[in-house]
DNA sequence: TATGAATGAGCGTTCATTCAT
DNA sequence: TATGAATGAACGCTCATTCAT
């Protein structure tokens, strides 16, 4: 009953997931070393698919950050609705850590940075997480000069340090989370020194 | 008294110095798309001037990477002498952040990982960062669970989390280096989950 | 009946071929000189098509090399059913001979020696060799000391003397084939002063 | 006494036979991957004082050649004075093929065809074999229609024959010398295919 | 639609040669 | 004169992208 364009496009999206995975898989082991090749051949197609399904390769990262992002804006709106909002901070830092842990694609940041996908995709994350640190903020868990911002930037800085490490316990980075963590709470606070960023 | 033969020796070396000169910028700007071929054009010479000089692109990297940590050791050492370990402490952050906002060479960190100059630039590194990290500890302004490995690791981060930024602030980075710095203070300071990493 | 996937198979198998017939052209006439770009060119390809086909130079080298050993050993084969083991070993090395004058790629021999393919093609070449060289021998139209590496060895000499003419008659070999053939001979032979060699 | 521009001279010429030296050995051993700089080294002198004394490697090279040529004529008209010249002559390509196989130049053969030295070298030896070879004809040792040009051509041809060979004897080349001179003589020799080349 | 062969710009590197010292 | 630093053309090779099948 189901019409043929139906079962194409069906097929076309499980391919084009079956990329994204393989194509994240294969940049998060081998950075911007990873060829287009290296994915078509871990996803099991020939290399013509993939432009099949993502105009260039900047597309593909691009795709696949959208994908990072989607998720750090799901998790952030799940845990806004917590009635322990410090608590639902630091659980969407450890989630966003574990993301970034699990598939490294900082390399890929900047080069999709202008992306309109991208754009949005951050932007969504930013509303959501412009939530999830003002419930923190006025609870007073973290500093009130902490804004959705900072905790952005940060998101990423415990796995960040641990990347130095040679062969790392994969738990490490809870430790320069904490310790982060410590710095965004309003016990023994100093000023800072300079104003939060304001991000489109 | 004159040596006569420093002349060429001079002439060599100045091209050495522009041309590490070039390189560190222009690895700053274009990381790991930098060519050599962009690093000869910046630097005013032949694309063969830069063979000469580092045998191997990796050479050229490594090179960088060990001039930077040199400087950090200086810095370390320099400041370990300081009358106030915590202030001392700050001001090696300071100038950490700062080096690595002029020039961020985190693509190169990894390349160079295996290079025995790397090695030994980085073990006089640690070493002179046991010193200052120690003071500080003893002295009580920062936690006693923290460890030179922890600063090494962190030192980078305040300019790490400053990167998403468009076109931030050049001193946007004393935000985070604040925050963090107030992670590591004694006051009001969690237990933190993970033990500190010990680094070669 | 018809194998509808053999259209692609067909043109890049083409393509090979005449990739193969280039190059040995050009490697012929240039020798070590011959760039991959001037074999693209004889073969109206782009250099990464090349590439495509030969995973680097010295792979495309063995394969003219192997081409050029089976040839040898089908001839040695097809010879050493004769029932005039003289002419035989004659006929041999003249097709030998003249495969050499027509394509010489007596650079690429050492150059190729330690590639497996080579190394097959050459031990099947011996094996027939010994056949063929050890019926002329039993026939006594040859010395009774001469070997199939003897052979083996001197198979290449008369284009090799020739190859110091600037401009030589195409059958001028033949002259000095006739010279080493009279030097194989029984008749009035001397005692060698060596004992023949054990190739692999 | 002796005026200073006689002190350079004599210098320059040491410091050139110097350079022919090492320039030989490194060409034998390297053959065409020899470059200006290993040959630099080799002689202990600065790679731009190899281009003070020639002009190109080429050069450099078409020198080399010349001497060995001249060693050959030099031996040639040695022993066209033997009283024994069928000895005369198997002596003469015994000093031939040694100094091929202690120096193979033959990558350089061509490369050097055109250099007027070298022509005038050449043209000496062919003019001292040909008494050579003369006298040996007429005492009936070698076949009446073997010429000057056909020695010349086949002299080189034991080594040559031997260079196929992992890891020769140093004295294998004297069995394919014998062979091969055993195809010059007159007994049971058959009428050749091609008459004699007329060399330059 | 999916394939994989072909493309060609660009890469890191080498080396004969030039030239300031 | 001898040096060795600088040059730049050329090399073998890679890979994102295009396109005929």
């Amino acid at each position: 009953m189901a019409p043929p364009v139906r079962t194409q496009r069906a097929d076309a999206a499980r391919n084009r997931a079956s990329l994204l995975a393989a194509a994240e898989k294969v940049f998060a082991e081998k950075g911007h070393a990873a060829s287009v090749a290296d994915i078509a051949v871990a996803a099991g197609v020939a290399k013509g698919t993939v432009f099949r399904h993502f105009a260039t390769k900047e597309d593909l990262i691009a795709s696949i950050v959208c994908d990072h992002l989607a998720v750090l804006s799901g998790a952030a709106r799940k845990f806004a609705d917590s009635s322990d909002p410090g608590e639902a901070l630091l659980e969407f830092l450890t989630v966003a850590a574990d993301q970034r842990r699990q598939h490294d694609l900082t390399f890929a940041q900047t080069a999709s940075d202008h992306d309109p996908r991208v754009v949005n995709a951050r932007t969504e994350l930013h509303e959501s997480l412009d939530v999830l640190v003002g419930r923190a903020r006025e609870a007073g868990v973290i500093r009130a000069d902490i804004t959705e911002a900072d905790v952005f930037l940060l998101m990423c800085a415990p796995v960040h340090a641990v990347e130095n490490v040679a062969d790392p316990s994969p738990t490490l980075w809870r430790r320069y989370l904490a310790i982060i963590f410590d710095g965004l709470r309003p016990q023994g606070a100093h000023p800072l020194p300079h104003p939060a960023p304001v991000l489109p």
